[in-house]
DNA sequence: CGCGCGATTGAGTAATTTCAAATCTAGTGG
DNA sequence: CCACTAGATTTGAAATTACTCAATCGCGCG
């Protein structure tokens, strides 16, 4: 189980056995059950998480009481309320646990502690923060260029283990789509 | 115009001179005309760039020939291919000029030096690819749950600069919006 | 004066949403 | 093992939103 962050860690860095455990040592471990929150808007949420086990969601509430989701996290993803984790400021996204969720998380100082003590662990943070970067900008150039009906075929040919375990309302709502919108395209 | 530089990395690292001028030395600068290209499709494209002055864009074009902008950037912001830069690949996007423009610039191999070198510059960008990982949330939030005219009237409050000096059609390409329907939007 | 580019306007069309109702499904208690 | 309910999904039809195509307008510059 620990064994999952090391490797997570080592796609990037290399560690040693003591470093690892150094490492460790910042991080705490947590169980959730189905349905329950991991961050709440309003909160404070300083902890990042990295998902051993199970499937999350973070989301939006706008005005209209709509939510909208912004990212998904399985086993060996992370997930935090990014702005509430960097600038220390109440939440604004809810996260929640979509199946019964381990999870190993780190408080923004504890991984500032963390990086100032192992110098390589900055540079790990700062090549995932980048990959993310990467990510976001392809999901807008999806949202900019394409079609609901493509933005659902290229999500279920990039993420097939999501389009199983995720109910089609949470994915319609990922892709900024109606559940019907859906339906009809997943359909054809 | 250095000191815009300097007075960008000490909103979040304080330098002595001695060590500003360190940085400075892994920099490059240069100058572009309007029009002109800094990075196209295909090539290599491992600098990011900073913006003493002028103004630029960075835009993929899709299969159907379209072009989307996926990012705007004038005096003190930074522009790239992030996809080319870091993981040292062939551009997938274009970023030119919309007008003369002049940059400090740097390599992804020159930025990796730096940091071994000088560690606070590691913080400094790790947390600058952190906002600006914020920043793409907020935009697909936005393209999420927002109408094509909320959007316009947004960009209109958050960048008034970029309102006047940017034309129409590049406004709306950004917002993912045809120009005539912008047309109408910026008229209501 | 007239060209050329950016911006606007109009009309018809396509994609997607909304609202409402019907259908299906998994899990629960008897 | 079956009936039942809550939630999820599908289907239908009307209403909206935004797009496309085409034509026109406005204006700065040579």
């Amino acid at each position: 189980m620990e064994q999952l962050l090391r490797h997570q860690i080592e796609k990037i860095v290399q560690l040693t056995d003591d470093e690892f455990h150094l490492v460790l040592s910042y991080f705490s471990f947590r169980t959730y059950k189905k349905h329950q929150y991991v961050v709440q808007a309003g909160d404070m949420a300083p902890n990042d998480h990295f998902v051993v086990k199970g499937l999350l969601k973070s989301f939006y509430i706008d005005d209209d009481g709509k939510t909208h989701i912004l990212q998904f996290a399985m086993e060996d993803w992370w997930i935090s309320d990014p702005q509430a984790f960097h600038n220390r400021t109440p939440a604004t996204l809810h996260v929640d646990c979509i199946e019964d969720t381990d999870v190993y998380y780190i408080s923004i100082d504890s991984r500032e502690q963390l990086c100032a003590e192992l110098q390589k662990m900055e540079y790990f943070f700062l090549k995932k923060t980048a990959a993310g970067y990467i990510a976001l900008q392809r999901r807008i150039l999806s949202l900019l260029s394409q079609s609901a009906d493509e933005r659902y075929h290229q999500f279920a040919q990039l993420y097939p283990t999501l389009l199983q375990r995720l109910p089609k309302a949470l994915i319609a709502s990922y892709l900024g789509v109606s559940r019907e919108t859906l339906s009809r395209l997943a359909a054809g």
